[in-house]
DNA sequence: ACAGGTATCCGAAACGTTTCGGATAATTGG
DNA sequence: CCAATTATCCGAAACGTTTCGGATACCTGT
């Protein structure tokens, strides 16, 4: 409750010269200063970020939006990895987050513009939305500097994105699966509403392409990115497609799926099937067999998001577009292919 | 960049009418209400939460003190899934959530009475402290309503709390244990500075106390939480005390743990040694053997909290205290004693 | 027709900061 | 010793709301 003015009074100078002390500016007496920030701590003073907000228009505040902060995505620990990412480095140089909570009804009511404007928030980090979120559009048209996570955009000055190098990852799953001498390799997809879905399904096609491998619409299906889709996904594919000896998933969680839909067939993995996954979340260690997958960053990545928006909001002149590192991490889902018994 | 202002000039009222009427108050004729109402939304008005914050001291903002927040707790999603439910529960009542980045280190040069007038929210929520956290006592001399997470304290009209029935779960897992005729059965705690360790702790000891088997201290081993820790645990628990057949561990993670020190050890689960966890994370379904553990409805939890602060907030009067029932969730984990073979 | 009530509106102060534009005193250069 | 500079400080306005205490006009009942 103590606010500049019993700081002032206390020190016996005016408020303006609290204020220039407390906030480093240079006319102000080094004794003076001493004595003002001696005052200040003694009695407790912290300034009202409100205050400070209305007036200065910098809130050193970051707006979350993550569609993805449900129930279901529970399952997957990315956004929660990546969220620490970002708190570790929005606490480093004290910037605060705040967690927008945007339903699809409320959506219809409120603006992105409005969202942010009305928080105040510096910028914006979004994450786990689709390409078709009606919120995307509007950022666009918007001056609030924003980093996207999985978006990669590079259409205006104040827009950054950071992603993993979803084609590498892909590539190098697949080329495992064709190294152990696969040649019918299926792909369980995301949806087409996702960059990464696009990005993953073009490495995926690369790999094929490089080693002469033919590719075939009718061995890729979606499954939405979750369990079930990704069970219901592979269950069509290995039905429809009894040659498949192989199968990429676009996320860790449908591969789960997968090996669920294997089991029920009456297959084995890896010995007649090999699953490998994306994302490389808890689960996949712990399930049987452990799932090789790819490997995201997905703590790093946060953290970039949060310190390139930050170094942006600052006018510091970085790179405004991350492309992450994936890397292929073996592990007992993936074996060499069968031997053909035609 | 709309203001209360231009909405007032352009519908040809007072600034004090256009508040008046947006913000519902009942001194304001219809007519004028439905057209000011109209103006605003046209200019895409919203009102400034920075300023509205300064002059009500209302914020509509929950602070988040999650000392769990870091790299090393995204293995269990309990954090994760409290912050959806809280997430879920304050979007519906319109408030908002920030994350207050606490370091350590952080936490020596500002108090947690500063940390919450600066940022100006209502109230707070803590989770995932330890019982000797500064800001834990410091928070019971402040008058910020705040509930806690898995920290029962009744002192203060302030304060609420909200946590799983530990003692009840506990007694369920134990009990399980004997009925399938287990005698010897050991337990790894967390840490002492838990209320959540001393709880089940409490129910370990009751349910043999029921079945008339004495409690044996050194049946007994810490594992502060962690996956590393409990595998040492579990490691120097069947070292030391060979006539264990199964193990009561106050985390999941603990108990994924205790599992690879059994395997390390040569040893089967659940066909020698029997393995009961806590908390039912997600990795739990996964592992093999899939871990018979306790439930605790993490997401309910969250919600739950944010509900009674907000309740608590407004006003309203309602139990601060609430306990969630634990529920067992037999898997693959546990099995009957083996016969002795002396 | 008049006192009192009601419905509707408004002006101005207040919230706690930051910052602009000076003001004062001390110092410097010639 | 004077003018110009520098170091240090301050008053007041501004940010965008909410709300207190009226003010005005119109009814109501007698």
């Amino acid at each position: 409750m103590t606010t500049i003015k019993d700081v002032a009074r206390q020190a016996g100078v005016s408020v303006t010269t609290v204020s220039r002390a407390l906030n480093g500016h240079d006319d102000v007496n080094p004794e003076t200063r001493r004595r003002i920030q001696e005052v200040a701590d003694q009695l407790g003073y912290s300034p009202n970020i409100a205050a400070r907000t209305l007036v200065s228009k910098r809130s050193r505040t970051l707006g979350l939006l993550l569609s993805a902060l449900t129930r279901n995505s529970v399952k997957d620990n990315i956004v929660f990895e990546m969220l620490c990412g970002m708190n570790d480095r929005a606490a480093e140089l004290e910037y605060d987050l705040v967690l927008f909570n945007t339903t699809p009804q409320k959506q219809r009511q409120k603006s992105y513009k409005a969202l942010c404007k009305e928080r105040g928030v510096d910028g914006v980090i979004m994450m786990g939305m689709r390409l078709d979120d009606p919120y995307l559009e509007e950022m666009l048209h918007a001056s609030i500097p924003c980093v996207l996570i999985d978006i990669p955009i590079e259409r205006k000055k104040n827009i950054g994105y950071v992603m993993t190098d979803n084609v590498q990852g892909a590539m190098e799953a697949v080329t495992h699966l064709i190294e152990r001498g696969h040649r019918h390799i299926g792909m369980i997809n995301g949806h087409a509403q996702a960059a990464v879905s696009i990005q993953r399904l073009d490495g995926y096609r690369q790999a094929l392409g490089r080693h002469g491998i033919p590719f075939a619409d009718r061995y890729v299906e979606d499954g939405g990115f979750s369990e079930d889709g990704g069970k219901d996904a592979a269950y069509r594919l290995l039905t429809s497609c009894p040659e498949l000896t192989a199968i990429f998933c676009a996320s860790d969680l449908m591969a789960l799926g997968a090996l669920q839909a294997i089991r029920a067939l009456g297959k084995r993995v890896p010995e007649d099937i090999s699953i490998i996954g994306f994302d490389n979340i808890v689960a996949a260690q712990y399930c049987t067999p452990a799932l090789t997958t790819v490997n995201q960053d997905k703590y790093q990545m946060g953290y970039i998001a949060a310190a390139t928006l930050i170094d942006m909001l600052e006018g510091r002149q970085v790179p405004r577009y991350r492309k992450m590192p994936a890397e292929l991490i073996v592990r007992a889902s993936t074996g060499p292919a069968p031997v053909r018994q035609n």
